[in-house]
DNA sequence: CGGGCATTTGAGCAAGATCAAAATGGGTGG
DNA sequence: CCACCCATTTTGATCTTGCTCAAATGCCCG
């Protein structure tokens, strides 16, 4: 990216912030959110029923922005919360708008990554409306630990993990004690180690085969 | 929009196509897929996994789009069918890409667009991972009696529907003999009245209460 | 009339939920 | 260093929702 371009976009940033595991980093339904890139930790957008059942859409690891849909819609129609302590970059409420008039050249990037976006949650949904429990958590783990070895976390043959097993449920739309039993079959077939806030992966052909889980896949249904 | 605009898109437009219910119009895992706009008749997006359960992830009607994800990505992460007849409008592969360099006022439009679309899988997300099954009928009826009102496509107190309860099951992690009989619980209750290819609610606000579905309409979309 | 779908019904079953309680394990303040 | 607190994980028992399997019924269309 050029340094102009580079230079607009850091006139646009409000400022730095640093919040602590556990704060509310966009409030569900709240219309004055920001526009935020995550520069470190990790945190999760989700969704929740009036009578407290929660769904987490989505576990944001650095790289990651938030808010486009607060930014774009009146109301932000999800939350998101930091589950470890988290950096940020926060920009301009309308710096979509200006961005797409003052450099074109980069919005065509901003389609691609709202694209890429709803790809994710379209796995996640179909995760969770045909797979079975087991396939769901397998998914997830490989899911996770690929992208934080991606985002350089790993040391060890291991990457952090700071979502308890209420967050799995959460994302897997499970109940936390299901989730404990289909961990601890995994712990137990040898396939993952998932201990002290890290998890390690111990026989990832086999976990895929578990979640049923290629990227490449070319699922071809039968002809009806 | 202006006249300049229309006509620039009119040029990127391959051609009108009319397609028979029941055919693919976007194979799952393909690389060739273009860019459409649905003109007429309804059609749904979906994944499948290798075994053949199949989770379809959003219906489309008239004015929405398919296949961003295909021209973004390199192969489509998702299939899509006709459910009836519908008309379509093609445009070339790399439209978004041009029309993001000679049309930078419309890009941002192409980026609400985007998010509006996560926007609506994520609430799917919400009620299949956190919804009864009772919940997830009554919604997905209150949604998409609304969206096709918002179409004009009501006609005597009720909108054509053209989905199957398969079709059901699989929008919404179900069994098609369990869809069946919640829907029965529905109509004995008086909530919606369904059949021969149409839907009508009977009492909008006892099955909204029943789906704990409260969400004002969705902003007016730009672009076509 | 007959073949293919879609819908419906019934029976049995199982995956996963719920409820309750015990064990673990830091973290904190005394 | 210890005692205590609170969140998380684990275990056990029971129950329910929704699935599977199977077959019947109805329906459209050639």
């Amino acid at each position: 990216m050029a340094a102009e371009q580079l230079g607009w976009i850091d006139a646009r940033k409000l400022g730095q912030l640093r919040r602590p595991a556990g704060s509310v980093l966009i409030t569900e339904g709240g219309t004055d959110e920001r526009l935020y890139t995550l520069l470190s930790g990790w945190a999760f957008r989700f969704k929740s029923l009036p009578d407290g059942r929660r769904q987490i859409l989505n576990i944001l690891l650095p790289g990651d922005t938030m808010g486009v849909q607060a930014e774009l819609l009146s109301a932000s129609p999800h939350g998101a919360e930091a589950l470890t302590d988290v950096d940020l970059c926060a920009f301009r409420r309308d710096t979509l708008l200006v961005l797409s008039r003052e450099h074109p050249e980069l919005s065509f990037d901003l389609i691609w990554l709202a694209a890429l976006g709803e790809k994710l949650t379209d796995d996640v949904l179909l995760s969770v409306g045909r797979r079975n429990a087991t396939e769901r958590v397998a998914m997830l783990l490989v899911h996770l630990y690929r992208r934080a070895v991606s985002a350089g976390l790993k040391q060890d043959d291991s990457v952090p993990f700071p979502l308890t097993q209420m967050h799995l449920a959460d994302a897997l739309g499970l109940s936390h004690v299901h989730v404990n039993r289909v961990l601890q079959g995994l712990r137990k077939g040898g396939l993952v180690r998932l201990s002290e806030g890290r998890l390690g992966i111990g026989d990832l052909r086999a976990l895929r085969r578990v979640a049923d889980y290629w990227d490449q896949p070319p699922p071809r249904r039968p002809l009806l």
